[in-house]
DNA sequence: GAGTTTGAAACT
DNA sequence: CAGTTTCAAACTC
């Protein structure tokens, strides 16, 4: 997985990025009615877990439409299930399209960007409309079940019969709870999975109770559940659910961010051909896969059936307009990929979201590639491109308090490895979202178990059969672990940009992977920031833009070894650890009690917090770009050099080969631009690389001839039909050589020659030997040695 | 390789 | 925010 460039990043509209109005789909309502749209997220408010959901049951109203069939449902409804809310109000409307066929998709479109954030007064919180469209439309009329997590899911539905049967086995249903609280569920897929898309439950308030202060505080929130048919909805799923936040920020007063929570039940098994569905919209991500898919194409997919390790890049920079996740589809053989895409359009907003999907029953050749979400963009989009090496199983969103970026929490799904016939709700609560490697035989991982320092062990495949980027991640890079600690929510702001996320290990759902880690391992397979030119060109995501680390850039430095750390006291989670800093695990270090690993992520993500209370940029580079290349870059902080006079590494500008300026405060400083010692040095630096390119070409140049001799020289000679004189010194050719030699030793004795002339005699028979023996070469394979 | 110097980071 | 301490890298011998 690659990372998504910061200057897409930066292009990314704030009301798409800006995380802070961006709730969690798990908290709590704001019960302050002067609360604007805009979520609050607090440090003390745990990060919201899979296992986290609503426990008041809520009423659940079923609308079904002609196609496009659009719900609706008023936020005062509270009509049982079954009654049909068709609101064409709503603020915000989310259209779901779903089919079988890789055309398919589904589509999150908001009305206009003002009716997100208005909201009629009386409404608590659905004035959102929420429009389903499996493929042809088809009315609602498939059973569901109303789950305790206020969510409903439609079990499989069979397919409406016809020629368009193929693309409109979806089925969709609103229902509204009593307390507000809206669903919206669907069957994507050819088996049929259901999606519940759940509106923001007001906990145990009733839709009465909740006023139009409420209504706007609180951003609405929609939750879609994708569930396998053979999946249930139970505490198990609500645990596993994915989730993804898009939020808008709230332009009037009037209802808070909308908010956009798909989450999905995993289904466990890959075993059989039915498909599982998740989706998963990080905030901008959705993906959906099928346990089926061979993995031979990059898509949005995931391995329901096995837990691996997914990765999910999020800069922590602005973000772009587009992003774009593709994970990587599990293999499963004997399975022809087939993909249904779901493109979620919120054109209104600028705001697109592509959702694929992949189901057992097409052939791969429908494959998209990519899942996008584009967020924003109105004008000419950026994307962001994000490949889990592995397919998620769990996605879900993490707030971080005054970040704008969202974090995602990738949870590998704890599947039910050996049923894939789980036709009636499982309510096992006991399942974790901790990761664990479910299908071992898989060239897949669970990465949260799994060191940093082991992970290209187990790297998976990638999946380059397209064309794609993805290529083989060997190192990771972690910047913040996925904990449900509260205390423990960076600012992703500054995180390092591109920072990717990685599940983490133990109770960690992620670990944040920097792009610069990315970048620098070049065959790495997380993520790739695609450039504007395209998200589904593997080009335009092979051309990643890389950033400058430190002055240098990352493309310069994604072969150059890292320097490996000597830290003994910082356990590695200080900025004095190099490691540390550039948002890098140890690996390969002389550290002693390092922390910086998965294997302390609850520490490490400690330290992250620490350093970001301490300084937000703290992992922000700190040579700044220039506008016009390397000679604007600049020191963002300025050195405070005393006695080195900027002229040694202990500078470090001098350090990034940049000169000092204003926003120095060092003393003596002779590392400007007139300096006669800095060009001196200079001409010394210079001079003394010169000489090692020079020593470095050399052996290049040496080692090169001696190689095109060696396979110049070996094919004539095996293809010429003759050997190498030393391949005929066989054993019997020693034996007689040695008779020979012996042969003359007992003449000379015989003759009572001088010891001298005896071993010239010898010696003269040995070269004779010789002589023949190459000679031989090339005539015959049986030389011949006579004395 | 050990010891020293240095300045950023961390701490008070 | 300033002064001090800690720390690890850079440097020297």
């Amino acid at each position: 997985m690659d990372v998504v460039s910061p200057e897409l990043n930066s292009l990314l509209p704030d009301e798409i990025m800006d995380t802070e109005a961006i709730i969690m789909d798990d908290d709590p309502p704001s019960e302050s009615p002067a609360a604007s749209g805009q979520s609050q997220p607090s440090d003390d408010s745990p990060v919201p877990m899979e296992t986290d959901v609503p426990a008041v049951p809520e009423i659940v109203s079923l609308c079904s439409d002609a196609p496009p069939t659009q719900l609706t449902q008023a936020g005062t409804t509270s009509t049982p299930t079954g009654s049909t809310l068709c609101n064409t109000t709503s603020a915000t409307q989310l259209l779901l399209t779903s089919s079988t066929v890789s055309s398919s998709s589904l589509t999150l479109r908001p009305a206009t960007a003002s009716t997100l954030t208005s909201t009629t007064p009386k409404t608590t919180s659905s004035l959102s409309r929420v429009s389903l469209t499996s493929g042809g439309l088809q009315k609602l009329s498939a059973p569901f079940t109303l789950s305790a997590n206020h969510q409903i899911i439609l079990n499989k539905v069979a397919s409406s019969p016809g020629a368009d049967t193929a693309r409109s086995q979806g089925t969709t249903t609103t229902t509204t709870t009593p307390g507000g609280q809206q669903f919206m569920v669907t069957t994507i897929g050819k088996s049929g999975q259901p999606i519940v898309l759940q509106l923001p439950h007001t906990g145990s308030k009733s839709a009465s109770v909740q006023g139009l202060g409420e209504a706007k505080a609180n951003p609405q929130h929609f939750k879609v559940v994708t569930v396998s048919s053979a999946s249930q909805v139970s505490t198990l799923q609500a645990q596993q659910l994915k989730t993804v936040q898009i939020a808008k920020k709230t332009q009037v007063s009037s209802a808070g961010p909308i908010k956009f929570v798909f989450t999905k039940a995993v289904n466990n098994k890959g075993l059989t051909a039915q498909t599982s569905v998740s989706n998963v919209i990080t905030g901008r991500v959705l993906s959906t896969s099928s346990p089926v898919t061979p993995p031979r194409t990059i898509t949005l997919s995931e391995t329901l059936g096995s837990s691996s390790s997914s990765k999910i890049a999020i800069s922590p920079l602005k973000s772009p307009s587009k992003l774009t996740v593709v994970s990587v589809a599990s293999q499963v053989p004997n399975s022809p990929q087939k993909s249904v895409s779901l493109p979620l359009n919120m054109a209104h907003l600028g705001h697109q979201i592509l959702l694929q999907q992949s189901t057992a029953t097409s052939p791969a050749k429908t494959m998209k590639p990519v899942q996008t979400v584009t967020v924003g963009g109105v004008g000419a989009p950026q994307f962001k491109t994000i490949f889990p090496l592995s397919t998620p199983s769990n996605v879900q969103q993490i707030q971080v308090p005054g970040s704008r970026f969202h974090y995602v929490r990738l949870v590998t799904a704890t599947t039910g490895s050996s049923t894939g016939h789980a036709s009636s709700p499982i309510t096992n609560s006991s399942m974790t979202a901790k990761p664990m490697v479910v299908n071992t035989t898989q060239v897949r991982m669970s990465v949260p178990i799994v060191p940093a320092q082991t992970m290209k062990q187990v790297v998976p495949k990638p999946l380059t059969s397209s064309g794609q980027v993805l290529t083989t991640q060997t190192q990771q890079r972690l910047i913040m672990p996925a904990t449900s600690l509260p205390q423990i929510q960076p600012n992703l702001t500054n995180l390092p940009p591109g920072t990717m996320l990685a599940p983490g290990s133990g109770n960690m759902g992620y670990a944040v992977l920097p792009a610069q880690y990315i970048t620098q391992l070049q065959q790495s397979a997380y993520v790739t920031l695609a450039s504007s030119s395209g998200f589904s060109t593997p080009t335009g995501i092979q051309t990643q833009a890389r950033l400058p680390l430190n002055g240098l850039s990352t493309s310069g430095a994604a072969f150059r070894p890292r320097k490996p750390c000597n830290c003994t006291k910082s356990q590695c989670l200080k900025l004095y650890c190099d490691c540390f800093a550039n948002g890098e695990f140890c690996q390969n270090c002389n550290c002693t009690n390092c922390f910086n690993n998965l294997e302390h992520e609850t520490d490490r993500a400690k330290a992250i917090k620490a350093c970001l209370d301490r300084n937000p940029e703290a992992f922000k580079p700190k040579i700044g770009k220039g506008k016009e290349g390397e000679s604007d870059r600049r020191h963002s902080k300025g050195c405070n050099c005393k006695r080195s006079g900027c002229l040694k590494n202990y500078c470090e500008c001098y350090e990034a080969k940049i000169m000092c300026s204003s926003t120095c405060k060092c003393v003596g400083c002779k590392n400007f631009e007139e300096s006669p010692e800095r060009k001196t040095l200079m001409h010394l630096a210079d001079a003394a690389e010169v000489r090692v390119q020079q020593q470095t070409a050399a052996k290049t140049k040496l080692s090169s001839q001696i190689s095109d001799l060696l396979t110049r020289t070996t094919p004539a000679i095996t293809s010429g039909g003759g050997r190498m004189p030393y391949t005929f010194v066989t054993k019997e050719v020693a034996e007689v050589t040695c008779e020979c030699l012996l042969e003359q030793a007992e003449q000379a004795e015989l003759n009572q020659q001088p010891q001298a002339t005896a071993e010239r005699m010898i010696l003269e028979e040995f070269g004779r030997c010789l002589m023949r023996i190459i000679s031989s070469a090339g005539k015959t394979d049986c030389p011949s040695i006579n004395c």
